[in-house]
RNA sequence: GCGCGGGUGGUGGAAUUGGUAGACACGAGGGACUUAAAAUCCCUUGACCUAAACAGUCGUGCGGGUUCAAGUCCCGCCCCGCGCACCA
């Protein structure tokens, strides 16, 4: 009998594979299609540990349990390898990025082919190589041409470590999102020519689309929070004494309650609305706020600060005259950075009129005429009174609009200013443009030429790709300029437009590019004339399966952004890439902390393995600790505990070989009927198809171990034999297992007699008649407690069921000499007997 | 603050969406095999009560409610995690 040794069959096969090509996809194939892959692997020099065992096996496991369902299953395989942790421990190492990539790939390949991931490596590619970005510069070039793309000088936030703008899905908690700890330095502000990509055309599109998906709620939301669409009003104001006007945007005009009018420090008109003998304190004022970061603005809380500016504007509603103050509440960037304070409705606007004693007038009110919703004036405090269920907010103190209920008057007020011509209904979106440029070498050149003659160029599309040219020293200027500012031969060219010399553009394009097409590449890899083929895109699209634990927003809405400009542009027909996408928790240390480099805490696959556990047991812990979305924490004892699992099945499997070698006088194909090697056969099945369809792989795995414990409890009870029925069970045991373990399944298939993969073609159908059984448990339940438990016939009638459970002696027991004043039957369930 | 999730044994987690709470696993305890250990196999394992029970009591964060029946539904709290965060 031969011994469980992962270490031996692991490397056998993954050999036998890569040398017969199981996993290499047709792509032109009739069959059916699948493709499941988890976000894009960024190779950074430590390799992976098991926070990427974990995203990869989730999704590897959905591609083989279709391909083995008969699908053409594609698992593709690619590196996101521009970008900073590249370059950075390219520096480090002392390498250029482009040797650096050469040799940590390598490294990649090993850990995952240990894992017994089954890609496609036929397919393989990478965002650094020429191949790849020339298509990456040709997205950029078609955004030019469709006019999505221009440039700009704005204030950027900047990292001090990084050396470049950071786009503001980039800016975590005032941090950059490389350097994110307490000691890295918060994101400055810069005024940076940049490239953008107006996403924001997009922006209502993208929302719309966002109820179908088939995603994880959370990801749904935040996609919907970032674009943040607001629906409200710009009204413009005269300013008193001038033929200026001032226009506020707000999504709730209770202006009979509008008392003031704030704007923020950076808006164009400051220097205007300030008279002469309030000058020196706005222009202190606002001096000191946009020195201070964002993160000193949030630091400082609501403690709110602002300064009058001397001028006031005209509430077109009761006449008077309201005042114009400046302050760093109000954000620049959203709506005209210019707010109407109506003090008794709105937190902000309310703590700020306390401050500065500005007039607070309630013009909303409860039905009940007290309630409200946020503030009390007569309170002098936030009231946070809610209302109560069933209570309408209705229009008080508000001339023709009292007695409006909100919604409706909010509307009234807003054709009433249309109407008058005081303001326009306007959307916004909380959403910026993208900023694709970035100050440092490892990146995607942009294809621009910047001529002294014609300005900025876009470079013709038959010259791409600009090939990123290899320097010794790559290292950032320090000056925001990247390094290819220095590289002379490079950086001087000729303009296409009048062939006089010119520069080329020295920035690179956000990595978050590559990442955004890389999965319609995968359709079409190789392909040297065009971006990908339009009929193998229509073929393969969308990706089936998507699932990772990160970029909830920034990857997903880009890749969703490409995906509806590429159908604009008649290059694909279905706007969204990803179908179903899973946002998978991840796998902390056992105290909970992030497993990282940096902590030393990190665990590499490849030691579970080398263990002799194999990568059969680390997959199948990974995949049972939890639900997919849970955080689970590392257990050293788990894999341990699925390796056992796994020796179990090995174990049976080699006692029915040997009971087939040695010929044992089979007993009868009924009594392993009788013992219900059928029956538990086809219910774990079952159990397995749907779950592992509905992403609950822990389940499913439970499932598997419970059939290998019944099968146990057979084998003791009657033995073992070279039966059909013991054949079937195991067969059945071993397939259904293969996603998750599968060279252990793979190795027990042949060894079960087969010479074909058990990887392809290999899903059983369950039976439902096999599932049916002679007789069922049902519960008895009196006053709502259980008292006994029946065997009954599965086909038993409701009133021999009920009379059976009353004859019960326990149920006799507690219903005592009462008389049962209702019996409920819940078929194939239960009976509840109530006595009163 | 706002918006989402979620609180179930010593632990990770199950529970067909109102129908036997604790599947499966880890850990723990006991037994078999062994000169011994490892490995393997078998049994026990929510708490209480009990000599034991396929006898009973309690039990899914807390307090109420609906129902023959509540982890699941409703109302009010408490706690934890995540996302957004002065977005007008």
């Amino acid at each position: 009998m031969k011994r469980f040794s992962p270490s031996e069959i692991e490397p056998k096969w993954q050999k036998i594979w890569d040398e017969t090509g199981v996993y290499t996809a047709d792509l032109d194939t009739e069959k059916p299609k699948y493709l499941a892959m988890s976000m894009f692997n960024y190779p950074s020099g430590a390799g992976i540990h098991i926070g990427h065992a974990m995203n990869y096996t989730i999704s590897d496991v959905k591609a083989r349990f279709k391909r083995q369902q008969g699908f053409e299953s594609y698992y593709p395989i690619g590196w996101d390898a521009f970008g900073l942790p590249a370059e950075n421990y390219a520096i480090k190492a002392g390498v250029s990025p482009q040797e650096s990539m050469a040799t940590i790939i390598p490294g990649y390949h090993k850990q995952y082919k240990a894992m017994g991931w089954s890609n496609d490596w036929e397919k393989e590619i990478a965002t650094h190589k020429p191949e790849y970005y020339k298509w990456t510069q040709w997205i950029f070039w078609k955004m030019c041409s469709e006019g999505l793309a221009y440039q700009d000088a704005r204030m950027q936030w900047w990292c001090t470590k990084c050396q470049t703008v950071l786009a503001n899905e980039q800016v975590i908690e005032g941090r950059c999102w490389r350097h994110d700890g307490k000691d890295d330095p918060v994101v400055q502000k810069k005024e940076v020519k940049q490239w953008f990509f107006k996403i924001t055309d997009y922006a209502d599109e993208l929302l719309d689309a966002t109820d179908a998906l088939d995603w994880t709620d959370t990801v749904k939301l935040a996609q919907k929070n970032w674009i943040g669409r607001t629906e409200g009003i710009n009204i413009d104001y005269e300013v008193v004494g001038s033929d200026k006007k001032l226009t506020c945007f707000t999504t709730t005009p209770v202006n009979y309650g509008m008392t003031f009018i704030v704007i923020a420090p950076e808006h164009e008109m400051v220097t205007e609305l300030t008279t002469s003998e309030k000058k020196s304190e706005v222009d202190d004022y606002v001096a000191a706020c946009i020195t201070k970061t964002e993160l000193e603005r949030q630091q400082e809380g609501k403690d709110k600060t602002g300064v009058f500016t001397g001028s006031y504007v005209i509430n077109h509603l009761t006449g008077e005259k309201a005042p114009i103050w400046v302050a760093d509440f109000v954000l620049a960037g959203f709506g005209t950075g210019a707010v109407q304070g109506c003090p008794a409705h709105d937190e902000r606007d309310f703590e700020f009129a306390q401050k500065f004693g500005l007039p607070i007038i309630r013009v909303v009110e409860g039905e009940d005429g007290k309630t409200e919703r946020v503030v009390d004036p007569s309170k002098e405090s936030v009231d946070q009174v809610k209302l109560n269920h069933g209570i309408q907010r209705k229009m008080v103190n508000s001339g023709q609009f009292d007695g409006l209920l909100f919604d409706e008057g909010m509307q009234k007020t807003m054709d009433y200013f249309e109407s008058q011509g005081w303001g326009t209904r306007q959307v916004n979106y909380k959403m910026r443009d993208w900023s694709v440029s970035r100050q440092r070498y490892w990146g995607a050149p942009i294809p621009i030429v910047n001529c002294p003659k014609d300005g900025t160029v876009l470079i013709p599309e038959d010259q791409l790709p600009v090939v990123l040219p290899e320097l010794d020293d790559f290292k950032p200027a320090g000056d925001g300029r990247s390094a290819l500012a220095r590289a002379t031969d490079w950086l001087q060219t000729t303009c296409p437009e009048c062939g006089g010399p010119a520069e080329r553009e020295t920035d690179t394009l956000d990595t978050y590019i590559c990442s955004s097409w890389y999965m319609y590449r995968y359709m079409d890899p190789h392909n040297q004339e065009e971006i990908f083929s339009t009929d193998r895109v229509r073929k393969w699209e969308p990706i089936d399966f998507y699932n990772g634990g990160d970029h909830a927003t920034a990857h997903l809405l880009y890749a969703r952004f490409i995906g509806h400009f590429f159908k604009k542009l008649g290059l694909i027909d279905e706007p969204e890439p990803f179908k179903q996408f899973v946002f998978n928790g991840k796998v902390t240390a056992q105290n909970g902390e992030m497993f990282s480099k940096s902590k030393g805490n990190g665990i590499d696959p490849l030691e579970i393995i080398n263990q002799g556990y194999g990568a059969d047991a680390l997959r199948t812990y990974l995949m049972f600790a939890a639900p997919l979305e849970f955080w689970a924490k590392w257990d050293p004892n788990g894999v341990p505990g699925t390796h056992r699992f796994l020796n179990r099945l090995w174990n049976l499997v080699q006692e029915f070989t040997k009971a087939s070698d040695s010929s044992v006088n089979n007993k009868d194909e009924t009594e392993w009927k009788e013992a219900g090697l059928d029956y538990y056969t086809h219910k774990m099945i079952k159990k397995m198809t749907e779950d592992l369809e509905a992403n609950r792989y822990n389940t499913a795995i439970a499932a598997s171990m419970e059939n290998v414990n019944v099968l146990y409890k057979i084998k003791d009870q009657h033995g073992i034999d070279s039966s059909v029925s013991w054949r079937e069970a195991l067969e059945s045991a071993v397939v259904c297992i293969a996603p998750f373990a599968p060279h252990v399944s793979e190795e027990l298939w042949h060894q079960l007699g087969h010479s074909s993969s058990v990887h392809t073609g290999t899903w059983p159908k369950y039976d439902e008649a096999k599932l049916v059984t002679d007789t069922i448990t049902i519960v008895v339940q009196v006053n709502g407690k259980v008292r006994a438990k029946l065997e009954v016939a599965a086909d038993a009638s409701e009133d021999s069921v009920k009379e059976a459970a009353l004859a019960e002696e326990n149920v006799q027991k507690f219903i005592g000499d009462k008389k049962p004043t209702k019996v409920i039957y819940v078929p194939g369930r239960l009976v509840s007997v109530v006595v009163r």
